[in-house]
DNA sequence: GAGTTTGAAACT
DNA sequence: CAGTTTCAAACTC
């Protein structure tokens, strides 16, 4: 997975790669901070309008814009007073604690994943070393973190050359890469913009006139694509009546787990018939019923409506047997 | 899980 | 700018 960018105020704590002679500096403003680099990279001139969203740049010391170091802003303490600390010899930063581990910590009681809108995916480049657009970490302004991608180069372990390829990406599109992306439209042939290989559709947007699409169904009226949401739609409705019917059996389970003692033998395998109670048979009932429904809704032929629902029930049966199993245990543990 | 398809990004 | 290649994700079997 990798490191999302989130605002730098809802951070408390800062694990950023231990970095010698480095120095932090808070931004009057709200969302950037500054970190200096430990070698000045005076080949690197970065755009600063262009920079991904939440990118943070410092000149390096000495004054003048010599040389920068790019981090997500989630590296970088929220620092209040004094403005200006050195990240080497301040006991945050422990120099042998790495950064991708801690980068993963929940930073003020919010994990990394959470503080952003939209968790992404673990990228799996083998050949980009994750520094071209291909790497979708890399194209959000990401640093790799929990991804699968093999000789990664999008870290603070290899700055110089993250530095590099985020110049070259500038100077081959100036503008932002994420306002591009849909300023520009798709040029789908053969997907006819309904599968996630459209960007348009991956997005949860129509294409329009800017899109140079063939064939395109990912319009308003598209009979095509309004099946497709109904699918969709219907099939997430699907999932939430199982869910809650699961939650709710498994509820009724553990509210018998707490206000009913058991009649368990000391040494007999027989677990204790209590547990099948009017609320548990109900919610299993419920269960069941929406398997008939799933069945149903997808035109399944009864054979195999009545396997589902059957597969259903002893799934039901399991979880009552070894809830009360687990009661059991418990309960020998304690000596009752 | 392996192989195929797809379209954006990168390159020429 | 157009055509081609490379790449990683989406998809299929």
């Amino acid at each position: 997975m990798s490191v999302p960018i989130v605002p730098a105020q809802t951070i408390k704590q800062v694990a950023p790669k231990p970095l010698t002679s480095a120095t932090v500096v808070t931004t009057t403003q709200t969302q950037q901070r500054l970190i200096m680099p430990a070698t000045p990279l005076p080949q690197i001139q970065p755009n600063f309008t262009n920079l991904p969203p939440g990118t943070v740049l410092a000149p390096a010391p000495g004054g003048g814009n010599v040389g920068y170091a790019v981090v997500p802003a989630q590296y970088v303490t929220q620092l209040q007073q004094p403005p200006f600390v050195t990240l080497s010899s301040s006991p945050s930063f422990p120099a042998s604690t790495g950064v991708q581990t801690q980068a993963r910590l929940p930073l003020n009681g919010v994990s990394a994943a959470e503080t952003t809108s939209r968790p992404r995916k673990p990228c799996n480049c083998t050949k980009s070393q994750c520094l071209k657009l291909y790497c979708d970490c890399f194209a959000n302004g990401e640093f790799c973190n929990n991804c699968n991608c093999n000789n990664c180069f999008n870290n603070l372990e290899h700055e110089t050359e993250r530095l590099k390829a985020i110049k070259t990406c500038l100077d081959r599109n100036p503008e932002g890469e994420s306002d591009r992306r849909h300023s520009k439209g798709c040029n789908c042939k053969r997907s006819g913009c309904l599968k996630n290989y459209c960007e348009c559709y991956e997005a949860k947007i129509m294409c329009s006139s800017i899109c140079k699409c063939i064939g395109c169904k990912n319009f308003e009226e598209s009979p095509e694509r309004k099946t497709l949401m109904h699918l969709a739609d219907a099939a997430e409705v699907r999932v939430q009546q199982q869910t809650a019917a699961k939650t709710k059996l498994s509820s009724q389970i553990s509210d018998l787990l707490m206000r009913t003692t058991p009649v368990i033998s000391s040494g007999g395998g027989r677990l204790p018939y209590t547990f099948v109670t009017k609320e548990v048979l109900e919610a299993t009932c419920e269960c069941l019923l929406e398997q008939a429904k799933k069945a149903e809704q997808t035109h399944q032929p009864q054979v195999e409506a009545e396997r589902l629902i059957l597969e259903e029930f002893g799934h039901c049966l399991m979880r009552i047997i070894n809830s009360a199993g687990k009661a059991k245990a418990d309960c020998a543990s304690i000596n009752c």
